[in-house]
DNA sequence: GACCTGCTGCGGTGTG
C-alpha cells in the first residue's frame, strides 16, 4: 500500500489515539478520490464515523497543501461537509466527535448542529451562512433548501455523509433524503455522498438509491471486524408450567432480577410500550433498593421526561432502563453493560441492533439475554442465533415514489428559489424513489399545486404556486409560512397529554384507553401511579396516587411482524427439532413442547403447509399455519373468510398471530387440499383484498396522513395542535370530494397502495401464496388444541368477551388441557 | 397454571 504523506499524517493520528486503524476504514480513504457514492456498513460501535471523516480530512489536507505550494486560490469557506442523522438526539455528540477527530488532525473548522432543538437565533444565523460541518436532520435539510435567503449556502459543499442510512432507507424520511441529495448534487455535481449503515441483505439496492439515477462510480466498503454476539437465552424450571401463549413474560421476573443483579448497567428492551410500563413496576417493587436508578422510556413518555434518563444512562448513574425500541439508536455514545430483550425478536436484524447496544466498542462482545413469554419463542432465540450465524439477515425496502412527498417537495423547491417546470422535473426524476416519473404524473402534481387540482379549483387556499416568467413562484408569504409548519412525513398520532395540574406533561396516552377511566381512578403512565383527576379539553389532568390494581395503559402502536427471514428459520428450527438435531438448548429446553405438538398433530416444517381443524363445542376451528407474520396473516385471514361466505352459509370468527390464523366456522368444510388450495389460491389477490378488507374505511385513514404530507391538511400551530377530530374532519371531507369528483386522483391511488403495502404487506402475502402452493398441504384432525392452536384460540376469545369471563376460559381451557396430558 | 399487547422518528409562525 502506498502513503503518500497525507496517509501519515492520518496514521500518525491514530497512533497518538492508540489506535490501530480497521482495514475498512483506510478502504473508504483509498476509495475516495474513485467513488463518487460509498456505502459503509460495518456493526454498530466499530468506527464508522471516523471511517466517513478519513477521505474528508485527506481532501483537506490536499487542499492545503496545494494552497501553500502556491498553486491553488484560497480554500472555500462555509459549509463543506453536511452529515445527515435521521435523530436530532445524536446531532450534539456527532458535533462533539465530529469536532474532536477534527482538531486532532490540526482541522479547525467550526462543526455545528441544526435541528428543531437549535435556538431560533442560530437557526436565523444559518439560514445565510452555514459553519464548516453541519449535522443535520433530514427535515431541516427540507427547511434549509425552503429559505429564499439559504441560495448559496451550499456552494463550497463538498461531502455529504448520511449517517443510520438503513434506518432512513425503508421510510419516507429516507425518499425525503434522496430528494434533498438530488438537490444538493444540482448545486454540486462533483458531490461525495458516503451512507453509513448497519448490515443488510440488499446492500447493493442501498447504495444505489443513496446515489441516485446519474451514473455514479459507486463503492460498498465493509467493516471485516465482525462483532461477536452471545445470545443468551433464560429457561423457567419447568416447562410444564410455562405458558404456551401471553407476551408479558413476567414468569420469569426473578431469574431477570438475578440477571440485572450481576451488571451496574443493563438496558431492558421489551416489544410494546405497555409492556415496558408493567415491568419497570414489577422490578421496582421487587427491588425497592434500586429506588432511583430503574428508569423507563418509550415514545410516549413526553421529551422532557425522557431526557434526564438518556442523561442517567451517560453518567452512569442508572442501573437498569426498560424501554422499547426508542432507545435503539439513541444510545450510540452511552456505555451499556448489558442488553435483555423480553419477548419474541420479531427480526434478525432487530435483535443485532438491540445485542449491539452492550459493549458498544472496537473488540468488545456484545451480549444479549433473552427472556421467553412463552414457550415458542425459545425456537425464535435459536432461529435468530442460527440466523445470524449464517449471515442472514432482513432487507429494508426503499418506496416507490410517494406523490405526497413529491407535491411536498415542489413546493420546497420554489420556496427557496423560483424555478422552470422541466428543471425540476430533472432534478426529482434524480433521485431513485422517482426514476420512473412520468412528466404525466409530475404535471399532475403541478396542477394539484398550482390549481388544486380538478376538484379543488374553486379554493384558493390550494393553490400554492403561480407561474411567472416561465418559473414557479410561491403565490404569497403565507404559503412559506404555512408550508414550513407541515415539512416532513412523520405524522403524529392521536393520542391525548397526559398532565399534572401544575401544568407539566408527562406524556400521552389513548384516547380509548383514558376514557374508559374513571376521574379518581388509578393507573400507571410514565412509570408512575396516577390518579386521573379530571378529561378536560382533550387532556387528561392526573396527580400522583398509590394504589392497588392500577390499569396499564395500551396504545395504538405499529404491529411489528416476525420478519419473513425468522420466520423461515424458526421453520428450519423445527425441522432440525424434527431430526432430532437439537443443537441449542432453547431446543432442548422447548422439547416437551414440541412433542407434544409433534403427538397431538405434527410440526409445520418448511415444505408442508399444516392445518389443523379442531371441534370446539359447535363450532369447527381450522388452523393455518402459514408462518407469514401477522400483518400478512389478518389480509389472508380475511380473505379466506370472506370466500368462504360465499360458497356456504357461514359464520366465521377470525384471529391471527405471528404463525398463522385461525377460523372458527359453524358449518362444516370440506378437510381436503383441493378445497383449502382453492380457498388460499392468489387469484385476483389485489381486487378480492380490497373488496373483502372494506378497503375504504383502511384507505381513509391512511389518506389522512398522506393529506397531510401532501399539505392539504394544516394540523395547528406550533404549541396550539388542533384536536385529532379536526385533523380527521377536514382529511374525510377531502376524501370524500376526490371520491366523488376525481377518482383517479394520484393520492387516493397512494392511499390504497400504503394500506396494501404497509397495512397488509402485500408483497409478502403474494409471496406467502405463491409458497404456500409449492408446500404439501397436510390436513390433521385433532381432539384437543395443541400448542400452537391455543395462542390463535386464545386471542380469538379475546375479542369475544370481556376480559373477566377470558380469564376463566383460558383457565379451564388450560386445565382441560392438563389433564390430558396428565393422563396420556 | 398458563392471561389480557402491539415500535420509532421531525418540525414550524409571528405579534405585540
Amino acid at each position: 500500500m502506498h502513503f503518500s504523506g497525507v496517509h501519515e499524517r492520518i496514521r500518525h493520528w491514530f497512533h497518538s489515539k492508540g489506535w490501530q486503524p480497521f482495514d475498512f476504514q483506510l478502504d473508504v480513504l483509498r476509495e475516495y478520490d474513485r467513488v463518487e457514492t460509498g456505502l459503509v456498513h460495518a456493526p454498530t460501535g466499530m468506527g464508522k464515523t471516523v471511517a466517513a471523516l478519513l477521505p474528508v480530512i485527506h481532501h483537506e489536507f490536499q487542499l492545503r497543501d496545494a494552497a501553500a505550494s502556491g498553486s491553488d486560490g484560497t480554500p472555500d469557506s462555509g459549509l463543506k461537509l453536511l452529515w445527515i442523522t435521521p435523530l436530532r438526539a445524536l446531532a450534539g455528540d456527532t458535533v462533539h466527535s465530529i469536532q474532536s477527530v477534527l482538531t486532532g488532525h490540526g482541522i479547525d473548522w467550526k462543526v455545528e448542529a441544526r435541528t428543531g432543538d437549535t435556538s431560533a437565533s442560530r437557526k436565523a444565523r444559518q439560514r445565510k451562512a452555514l459553519p464548516d460541518v453541519l449535522v443535520t436532520t433530514p427535515e431541516s435539510l427540507s427547511l434549509l433548501i425552503s429559505y429564499p435567503e439559504s441560495t448559496g449556502i451550499f456552494n463550497g459543499l463538498r461531502s455529504v455523509v448520511v449517517d443510520e442510512w438503513h434506518e432512513l432507507l425503508g421510510s419516507k424520511r429516507g425518499t425525503q433524503t434522496e430528494l434533498g441529495l438530488a438537490h444538493l448534487r444540482r448545486r454540486r455535481p462533483a458531490l461525495k455522498v458516503w451512507g453509513l449503515s448497519a448490515t443488510l441483505a440488499n446492500l447493493d439496492l442501498a447504495v444505489e438509491v443513496l446515489a441516485g439515477t446519474h451514473p455514479r462510480k459507486t463503492a460498498i466498503v465493509s467493516g471485516r471486524h465482525e462483532k461477536e454476539i452471545h445470545i443468551e437465552s433464560l429457561f423457567p424450571d419447568s416447562m410444564d408450567c410455562f405458558p404456551w401463549a401471553g407476551h408479558l413474560g413476567l414468569a420469569l421476573l426473578d431469574r431477570v432480577l438475578e440477571v440485572l443483579d450481576r451488571a451496574s448497567t443493563s438496558l431492558v428492551f421489551t416489544n410494546t410500550r405497555s409492556q415496558t410500563e408493567s415491568w419497570f413496576h414489577a422490578i421496582r417493587d421487587a427491588r425497592p433498593q434500586w429506588d432511583g436508578a430503574v428508569a423507563i422510556h418509550h415514545g410516549s413518555i413526553d421529551r422532557k421526561e425522557r431526557e434526564p434518563v438518556e442523561q442517567g444512562l451517560k453518567d452512569g448513574s442508572l442501573k437498569v432502563v426498560v424501554c422499547t425500541s426508542s432507545l435503539d439508536l439513541g444510545v450510540d455514545f452511552i456505555p451499556v453493560e448489558q442488553v435483555i430483550q423480553i419477548g419474541g425478536p420479531k427480526g434478525i436484524a432487530r435483535l443485532l441492533q438491540r445485542a449491539g447496544r452492550s459493549g458498544h466498542q472496537p473488540g468488545r462482545p456484545s451480549r444479549i439475554v433473552c427472556v421467553p413469554a412463552h414457550s415458542l419463542e425459545l425456537v425464535e432465540y435459536a432461529a435468530v442465533r442460527r440466523a445470524i450465524a449464517t449471515g442472514r439477515i432482513e432487507p429494508r425496502n426503499p418506496l416507490e415514489k410517494p406523490f405526497d412527498l413529491l407535491v411536498q417537495h415542489v413546493v420546497t423547491l420554489c420556496l427557496g428559489e423560483p424555478r422552470p417546470a422541466d428543471e425540476i422535473f430533472a432534478e426529482i426524476r434524480s433521485a431513485w424513489a422517482y426514476r420512473d416519473l412520468t412528466r404525466t404524473e409530475f404535471d399532475w402534481a403541478l396542477d394539484f399545486i398550482q390549481f388544486g387540482g380538478k376538484s379543488l379549483r374553486a379554493y384558493k387556499d390550494y393553490s400554492r404556486l403561480m407561474e411567472e416568467d416561465g418559473k414557479l413562484h410561491p403565490r404569497s408569504n403565507e404559503v412559506g409560512k404555512f408550508h414550513r409548519m407541515g415539512i416532513g412525513t412523520i405524522t403524529s398520532d392521536t393520542a391525548v397529554p397526559v398532565k399534572f395540574k401544575s401544568g407539566k406533561t408527562l406524556g400521552s396516552v389513548e384516547e380509548s384507553f383514558i376514557s374508559r377511566i374513571r376521574p379518581g381512578q388509578v393507573f400507571i403512565f410514565s412509570g408512575r401511579t396516577l390518579q386521573l383527576e379530571k378529561f378536560h379539553a382533550n387532556t387528561a389532568y392526573v396527580r400522583a396516587a398509590s394504589g392497588k390494581k392500577p390499569g396499564v395503559p395500551s396504545w395504538d402502536g405499529g404491529r411489528t411482524p416476525l420478519s419473513s427471514q425468522l420466520a423461515d428459520a424458526v421453520l428450519e428450527q423445527l425441522e432440525c427439532f424434527a431430526r432430532g438435531e437439537l443443537d441449542s438448548e432453547e431446543l432442548r429446553q422447548v422439547a416437551p413442547v414440541l412433542n407434544r405438538q409433534a403427538d397431538s398433530s405434527i410440526l409445520p416444517l418448511p415444505d408442508t403447509l399444516l392445518i389443523e381443524n379442531t371441534r370446539i363445542r359447535r363450532s369447527q376451528s381450522w388452523f393455518v399455519y402459514a408462518f407469514g407474520g401477522r400483518l400478512a396473516h389478518e389480509g389472508l385471514v380475511a380473505l379466506v373468510a370472506w370466500r368462504i361466505t360465499e360458497q356456504f352459509k357461514a359464520t366465521v370468527v377470525t384471529s391471527v398471530n405471528d404463525y398463522g390464523f385461525h377460523l372458527s366456522v359453524n358449518c362444516d368444510l370440506p378437510a381436503d387440499a383441493a378445497f383449502w388450495n382453492e380457498i388460499l389460491g392468489s387469484e385476483d389477490l389485489e381486487a378480492d383484498l380490497l373488496e373483502c378488507l372494506n378497503a375504504s374505511e383502511m384507505a381513509k385513514r391512511q389518506f389522512r396522513e398522506i393529506a397531510r404530507v401532501a399539505g392539504l391538511i394544516f394540523s395547528g400551530y406550533p404549541g396550539a395542535r388542533k384536536s385529532a377530530r379536526q385533523v380527521q374532519v377536514s382529511s374525510q371531507l377531502l376524501y370524500e370530494v376526490f371520491s366523488r369528483y376525481e377518482p383517479e386522483h394520484l393520492l387516493l391511488d397512494q392511499a390504497r397502495r400504503e394500506v396494501l403495502q404497509q397495512q397488509l404487506e402485500i408483497n409478502r402475502l403474494r409471496q406467502l401464496l405463491e409458497k404456500i402452493h409449492s408446500r404439501k398441504i397436510q390436513i390433521v384432525s385433532t381432539g384437543k388444541l395443541t400448542p400452537m392452536a391455543f395462542p390463535l384460540w386464545a386471542e380469538m376469545i379475546r375479542g369475544e368477551i370481556s376480559s373477566e369471563s377470558w380469564t376463566d376460559r383460558v383457565r379451564k381451557m388450560a386445565e382441560e388441557l392438563s389433564r390430558d396430558s396428565t393422563a396420556a
